[in-house]
DNA sequence: CGAGGGTTTGAAGTGCATCAAATAGTGTGG
DNA sequence: CCACACTATTTGATGCACTTCAAACCCTCG
């Protein structure tokens, strides 16, 4: 059962960990792949593990009694999902699907919560790591008040970009486009409409998730003058 | 200069502070009046202290570039604010003024920072504070998707009303109109409207801030069928 | 009482959602 | 490798919710 654990030190949370965490997650893990569409749980589930995305990426989100759906986060390689629960009486506070398929390692929340409570150097990294997941919401709650939907897409699209680019830049969507519109509020003709008017605007390519852009200023006037935060903007990693 | 810090107390994230914090605190600590509109730091200033309401109400917001404000939050007593910045550079995250007259505790940032070095039971208590606020962003951030405004204020209502309640219930709105429109993200006049619209379709009774409703059920029933959270929703209390 | 904000109301505009349908793209089995 | 099925994406037409601009009203406080 005992598995090699090395991997988790991409994630900065691991990075003080104790070696009695790594040895007990080592036994306790289970690295597995998973399908596209695989349910991990859902909200309010009763929660014995936490994740570690190894692969691949998985949304997580919370639906309405009218079956409406909001989506919480898109996470990838090196971040770890359910783990809130610890905070929330053992209960996911969403749910969470693979949206491609996935390796993931599931690691028990019982360790997690030890070594928190053992481990002061590692809760400051927890602390450290929920902060940047605070100003990233904070962020996103402003964002939807104040930005329109091109400009919306536009930052977006600058934090996947190389921020230090002096020239042109090629930005590669992370997932089709139908996801990246929930990711960002938005139905996926408004989604559609508004990258449309983007391109007008800053006279950027697309082909497909593809898209080239001669000069990152463009991107940054038409949609940082919305925005509270000043430009070199990187994407605040939520759980990594 | 040494006060008392008994007062602390009310917030739950102090339950655990060591005598030491305590005593240090009641050195460093400041408490003082401040008018309605003072500012007490901008967004991104250097931090050297963070703050706990004893009295009144301080919005805590952030601007953009063209003029727009995106309030991140509204906290009256018992609420700290500011101490954020410890996980920020030290630089604030957001900016905070008084909108009322206001009895305010000013404490030293290093003191915090300490205490949640050396005190692991405080670091978790911080944890769980932290958790507590991530749930209210992401609940907001799912209110603002999937209710229309009236609902948003229904909501915003019943978690001011006493939830326990089994017949009618007065409702007070906690600041005015205006400050409410701004926290719930929409425009005085759609605030205005909207809350007519509640009124028709729930039959309540509204005198200036004061909202009286013959049954709680009626404002459920309305608002929270776009709503992933099941009835019971107490506020969740951010920094208290 | 008068000045100044807060609040409401009206009229018009805008942006996004929705519904419908066409088109493009992808993966499947033959 | 092609044809089909299915999904993603785009485009068009229309409706609705919220915003914006303007003006009236109301309340409070000096």
């Amino acid at each position: 059962m005992s598995e090699n654990v090395e991997f988790l030190k991409t994630n900065a949370l691991f990075k003080n960990a104790s070696p009695q965490f790594l040895k007990d997650a080592s036994a306790a893990i289970s690295v597995k792949r998973f399908d596209k569409n695989f349910v991990f749980f859902i909200n309010s589930d009763e929660a014995q593990s936490f994740y570690f995305i190894k692969q691949g990426w998985v949304k997580l989100f919370r639906e309405t009694l009218d079956g409406s759906q909001a989506i919480v986060d898109i996470c990838t390689g090196g971040h770890i999902f359910g783990e809130t629960a610890i905070f929330e009486n053992n209960q996911y506070p969403y749910s969470a699907e693979a949206v491609e398929p996935c390796e993931i390692a599931t690691i028990p929340l019982d360790l997690l919560k030890t070594e928190i409570e053992t481990n002061n150097k590692f809760a400051l990294d927890m602390m450290g790591s929920m902060a940047r997941y605070r100003r990233q919401q904070d962020r996103e709650i402003e964002h939807r008040a104040l930005q329109n939907a091109p400009q919306r897409i536009g930052c977006f699209l600058l934090r996947l970009a190389d921020q230090t680019a002096d020239g042109g830049v090629t930005i590669q969507l992370p997932y089709d486009k139908m996801l990246v519109a929930s990711r960002l509020g938005m139905q996926p003709e408004t989604f559609s409409r508004a990258l449309n008017k983007l391109k007008e605007k800053t006279g950027m390519e697309i082909k497909g998730g593809t898209i080239k852009l001669d000069d990152l200023e463009k991107l940054t006037d038409f949609s940082c003058s919305a925005c509270s935060s000043s430009f070199p903007c990187n994407d605040l990693q939520s759980c990594k």
